[in-house]
DNA sequence: ACATACCGGGG
DNA sequence: GTGTACGGTATGT
């Protein structure tokens, strides 16, 4: 027997003959890297309608036939629990195979007298976890017998456990981390394609370990530079290091999306297995969401957390590396051009140097993004008990789903099953009325103050006592404010006050702990630790309110969130109703905030504001002040005389931009188009300076009808989706892909298309030709297509109108303006 | 008007 | 092997 405490980083099982173990992945106090097995019987709620013991009896006798043996019900036993807030007896069935679970499940469903069967559909790791309120990242003590016949397991021992115990808070502080990143041959200004060699190959460790892997020698005096043979090698040099570093994370960034599958499917070239502890490296698609997967290293990447869940509150421009580096850690890539890496690869000159640190940095500043964000990630593994694999790739209402599953065990409740198909389909053609958004009159303001309560939904739930579980026909608790439903019917919903409901019990738990949690962060601001934990219970708190009324919840409750929003409209209006009579004038409002013009007001007006509707607000409900602002440009819906909602763009005292719904040009719109939008936002916004902005759209117009703008930027790149055949509709980079393989370039799934848009009548399609084919481009359409569309909205308001802007000759559409 | 296809991140 | 991403926009039919 030896005991041993660890810190668990990954949970998987294995099927071991009659039955599966869980596997808890993890590092020892002493540093020593372990693999844990235990047994675990998978368990599940039988609720009867009557006769309990009957039900029991016959539960008992299942057995089923499974692929080499029979699986049967191990045990089972009655139990007191309570179901969506009422108490029921209920028969706990236990089984060892994982695998059966499902089958057992149906053929209880078909008994007599059995009213629900509910936790069959929660997976293997899931349920362990959630059973015996185990955390991942705390300590955890064992008592078991270490086993020497596990050499399949890349770890320094494996241990068979008897006893496992979480008692102390202490959680896992210094993992070590591996970054890695691709570094891809590919002709010149093509995008690479799995057909293209990886060529290099950046790995840099939190231990000061930091190469790059090349196979084309060229002078240098790099220490981080090794040459190896070819790309074979390369791969094999990646499994190598990685096995003997055997770090607890490996981590890229979009690595799901990109690295991974690209190591997979090179390595496959070579018949190379990318195996650790014997499992090969899982890369899953579904959709278009990829995750790569392997065994006792926890994959992480950086971008899949910080462009999902962390995205909501950090609002940057997009969330390409350079920008989340510079904004998240103030560095920057190495400002190279990738377009050449591909000649300078063919011509083996020493230029390669600077690829090989460009692709060094990439790793570099991915070890230091998921240093930082690991705080975040460590506090919404504790909060939800998941495994932080899951936690870096979760969506918001999977976080509260584990989040309310994990207390739902701490206060003796089964868990509601996630709906079928069917249900969900139905839950999602059920709409309700959402927040208030109050319409913005169209134009450019200045001194603004903005306002937002905080936690607006979360504190109602909890102030109203919002929930599945109190939801009541009785009148005498709380009443929604009415409802107009879907038919034109009204309605009110009441919830009691008799008792609290599962969901406000412990969304109330997250706000108080917040609230505690920020008065110790004012005493100690940086603190990263307690910025985390604050971070985390908002995030959790927040999601809780919109996961009511999500179809694929298991709590869900169309009910609640009809309440919730009608609520939140009810205090929202009010607010703005006073400050109208104080004399303010309020020119937004959207779900929980308001923006006021400040006019002849000052900023203590505003706060005294404050100060008078917060003395009327319940307890846990505030108002509080987002920021003053310098400016604000509000501007018109399409196509219509009213103000687009949710869609503006402030500057703050400090000179800092914030833009808020006006999709910034994407990917496949031509380089003029980014740039002009970029200018003129920059220009209105910064320079406080419309004329320039619109001076300087005039000339570029100019530029464009003259015919004297740069090709290169009329380019518009869009990728092959799937094969040439499998199109029912051709779009013009499909037309473009069929010319591309007449002159016998290699065209498939994943390449890059790129066209431009030449003179002529007709569909687009067929108007799109190959760059280099390319005479001249269709200034019509550019002016119409690519320009115009991103800069009307804001000379809408500027009240210059684009005939204007285009000069006398009409362009197409221009009638209707 | 409706259907279809692509964007994101990555070289 | 978990779930069936998603909201927005342009082009074709």
């Amino acid at each position: 027997m030896v005991n041993i405490s660890f810190y668990i980083t990954d949970v998987n099982y294995e099927n071991r003959e009659d039955k599966a173990l869980v596997q808890l992945f993890g590092r020892t106090i002493d540093g020593k890297k372990i693999c844990v097995l235990t047994d675990y019987d998978y368990s599940f709620y039988v609720i009867p309608k009557k006769n309990i013991k009957k039900v029991m009896e016959k539960v008992k006798k299942i057995v089923v036939m499974g692929k080499e043996k029979i699986d049967f019900v191990k045990n089972v036993e009655i139990i007191d629990m309570k179901y969506l807030g009422g108490d029921v007896q209920a028969i706990r069935v236990f089984i060892s195979n994982p695998n059966a679970v499902r089958e057992i499940a149906e053929r209880i469903k078909d008994l007599d007298n059995v009213e629900l069967v509910k936790e069959t559909d929660l997976n293997f790791y899931k349920k362990y976890l959630l059973d015996n309120q185990i955390t991942p990242l705390v300590l955890t003590d064992i008592e078991g017998e270490v086993l020497l016949d596990r050499d399949d397991l890349d770890v320094d021992f494996v241990v068979k456990a008897k006893k496992i115990k979480q008692v102390k808070e202490e959680s896992f502080e210094n993992p070590s981390i591996i970054a890695f990143d691709l570094e891809i041959y590919s002709p010149e200004k093509k995008y690479p394609s799995e057909k293209d060699p990886i060529i290099m190959l950046s790995m840099v460790s939190n231990d000061g370990y930091q190469k790059v892997f090349t196979w084309k020698k060229f002078k240098h005096n790099k220490k981080y530079i090794e040459f190896v043979e070819d790309e074979e090698s390369l791969i094999h040099k990646f499994k190598e290091v990685l096995k003997e570093k055997n770090p607890d994370y490996v981590t890229g960034y979009f690595s799901d999306g990109f690295d991974f599958p690209f190591l997979q499917s090179r390595a496959k070239k070579y018949g190379i297995d990318l195996r650790f502890n014997n499992s090969h490296l899982r890369i899953n698609k579904r959709g278009n969401s990829v995750t790569a997967k392997l065994k006792g290293i926890v994959h992480l990447d950086v971008f899949k957390f910080i462009g999902g869940i962390m995205a909501n509150s950090l609002n940057f421009e997009n969330y390409k590396l350079n920008t989340v580096a510079k904004e998240l850690l103030g560095k920057k890539k190495l400002d190279v051009n990738l377009d050449e890496l591909g000649i300078v690869w063919d011509d083996g000159s020493d230029k390669l140097l600077e690829f090989c640190e460009y692709n060094l940095i990439d790793s570099q500043l991915t070890l230091e993004l998921c240093e930082k964000i690991l705080p975040n990630l460590n506090e919404l593994v504790k909060l939800t008990n998941s495994p932080i694999y899951d936690i870096c790739r979760s969506s918001y209402s999977a976080i509260v789903d584990m989040y309310l599953m994990r207390m739902a065990k701490e206060y003796n409740e089964i868990i509601p099953n996630k709906p079928d198909q069917g249900d969900a389909s139905l839950r999602r053609t059920h709409t309700y009325q959402g927040a208030f958004v109050y319409e913005p009159k169209p134009g450019l303001y200045g001194k603004l103050a903005v306002l937002d309560f905080r936690s607006l939904y979360p504190t109602i739930l909890v102030v109203h006592n919002v929930c599945p579980t109190t939801l009541t026909n009785k009148k005498g608790g709380y009443e929604s404010p009415e409802i107009v439903l879907e038919s034109g019917e009204k309605k009110k919903y009441y919830f009691t006050s008799k008792k609290e409901g599962f969901i406000p019990r412990v969304v109330k738990e997250i706000i108080t702990r917040r609230i505690r949690v920020n008065e110790l962060l004012k005493k100690d601001k940086k603190n990263p630790i307690l910025k985390a934990r604050s971070y985390a219970l908002k995030t959790v708190a927040n999601a809780t309110s919109g996961y009511l009324g999500f179809f694929g919840a298991r709590w869900y409750c169309r009910e609640c969130a009809e309440s919730m929003t009608a609520w939140g409209r009810e205090y929202i209006t009010d607010v703005i109703e006073k400050a109208e009579k104080k004399g303010f004038e309020v020119i937004y409002g959207d779900t929980d905030s308001i923006f006021l013009v400040l006019g002849d007001k000052s900023k203590k007006d505003t706060l005294d504001f404050l100060d008078e509707i917060n003395r009327e607000l319940p307890s846990l409900m505030e108002l509080e002040l987002d920021d003053f602002y310098k400016r604000g440009l509000f501007v018109f819906r399409k196509g219509e005389k009213t103000g687009a909602k949710k869609k503006y763009a402030l500057v703050s005292e400090e000179g800092e931009i914030k833009v808020t719904g006006f999709e910034t040009v994407r990917g496949d719109w031509s380089v003029i188009a980014r740039e002009v939008q970029k200018k003129v936002l920059e220009y209105i916004l910064k320079d406080n300076d419309p004329k320039k902005a619109y001076e300087y759209v005039r000339k570029v117009i100019e530029k464009i009808k003259r015919g004297k703008e740069d090709m290169e930027k009329m380019i518009i790149k869009t990728q092959l989706k799937r094969k040439l055949e499998g199109y029912a509709v051709e779009g013009p980079h499909v037309k473009v892909a069929r010319k591309m393989k007449a002159k016998g370039e290699y065209v498939g799934p994943g390449i890059t298309v790129q066209y431009i848009v030449t003179p002529g009548k007709g569909n687009i399609g067929n108007r799109a030709e190959i760059p280099e084919d390319a005479k001249s481009y269709d200034a019509d359409y550019y002016i119409n297509n690519q320009i115009l569309p991103v800069v009307e909205k804001i000379f809408d308001v500027l009240g210059r109108g684009k005939e204007e802007l285009v000069g006398g000759k009409k362009q197409m559409k221009l009638g209707e303006y």
